[in-house]
DNA sequence: CAGTGGTCTAGACCACGTG
DNA sequence: ACGTGGTCTAGACCACTGA
């Protein structure tokens, strides 16, 4: 063991929640009492407690002690990129169009733009192994000096796209997923000929002031597409 | 403005990176360059700097220098409780079995368990305004003592059903997400007559072993199911 | 070698909560 | 008044990197 002091705090105290010597509820030991504890300046000591509090473990509450928190059994951590989630990876792309549209009603309303703002309309086919496996179908709100250059467009995921005209850092983005039934273009699109199901997820972009600047939705063909999420305790190996 | 220093370093450069100032691989100033432009000390500068790389800002680099990081525009969080996932939360459970059975040779190996262990299998019927809308399936590793009375049984969630003899803070979960058809069993318990797709999502739970103990399948009509996703960069108000 | 980040200390003062 | 956590300082020594 040559663990720096405060990540031996940090692993003795999940041992005792890990194990139930601690427990949700349960106020820890004080600062002062760590401290003696582990022959440790408060300094080191508090490093350690933060870290366990950002990891979820404990809560600091001023004045009162350190308590063992009921951990967030409905928190998972999901990777998305609508190019690779697929079982097998995309492997080819086609363009079906780019446009500038007049954005219809209900884009108006789910972009949150007033009317004389233009869209740039991109939809497109994924593939893996030479089948149409997903219609992807991109709306962004048009600002002078986007690219709209094909060769830029055909390979980029969402996040890709948006990149080109904001800083990632201070986009905000919103999935929704969900089954749905293929309409019937998109069935005519991915060549279905019996009932497959969709998996339809929705990305939403916002800009630093939370309002909407894209809108796309990508529809996997169900037996081809897989989400994957699981829950993120850190690990102190 | 009251905050303290260190917020103030953290608010400071975070502006610098959302406004371009400073780019993704970048170096920022040295730790004690910091300290003098901020008139901190260096532990202050470093509670800052621990900060912004806790939320995936910068990474620290020994011998060279603290970097802007290319954020990870894949990742999202999810919140997941197959009770309230639904437009309108469920309402009301229908226990439809529990059973301890002889896992079959599928179950023995998503189990990964040796063929002496048995197995709760829970099924169950969710309900939203009367209507049933998702039919939910459990697998649990039996051991004993395990509670399986009805009543607590009932109108549990997986991870609460867990909870009962395991540590949530040792246990680990996955989540699958995926679009199906309903099979006929599905269709019937959920009386559906038309197509309608199933938005399926299978969760697994893993011991401090990494040992799975315990699956659950929830198929939600897709109509009434939505999950939603969205990233987390915290802010600083 | 000088400069960087990583760990650690022994103090200090403050605001908060409880008696 | 006292103990709690929250902020902050001015040092120290170490390991790593690069010229």
């Amino acid at each position: 063991m040559e663990l720096p002091l405060y990540l031996k705090i940090v692993e003795d105290i999940v041992k005792d929640i890990k194990s139930g010597t601690l427990q949700p509820g349960d106020a820890l030991p004080s600062e002062n009492a760590l401290c003696d504890a582990f022959r440790a300046s408060r300094m080191t000591v508090r490093k350690g407690l933060a870290i366990l509090a950002n990891e979820g473990y404990i809560k600091s509450i001023p004045g009162k002690g350190n308590f063992v928190t009921t951990p967030n059994i409905e928190k998972y951590t999901l990777f998305y990129n609508e190019m690779t989630n697929l079982i097998n990876s995309v492997d080819k792309t086609q363009l079906l169009g780019v446009d500038i549209i007049q954005p219809t009603d209900n884009l108006l309303k789910s972009l949150n733009i007033t009317g004389n703002k233009k869209v740039i309309v991109i939809k497109r086919l994924f593939f893996t192994d030479g089948d149409p496996v997903a219609y992807d179908l991109k709306y962004l709100v048009y600002h002078k000096g986007m690219p709209i250059v094909e060769k830029e467009i055909k390979h980029e995921t969402f996040p890709g796209m948006v990149s080109k005209f904001a800083s990632l850092f201070t986009i905000k983005k919103e999935l929704t997923i969900s089954a749905q039934l293929p309409s019937a273009e998109v069935k005519k699109l991915l060549s279905l000929h019996s009932t497959v199901p969709m998996l339809v997820v929705e990305q939403k972009f916002f800009n630093a002031e939370n309002k909407p600047i894209g809108i796309g939705t990508t529809s996997f063909r169900g037996d081809y597409c897989q989400l994957f999420a699981s829950s993120s305790f850190s690990d102190f190996s």
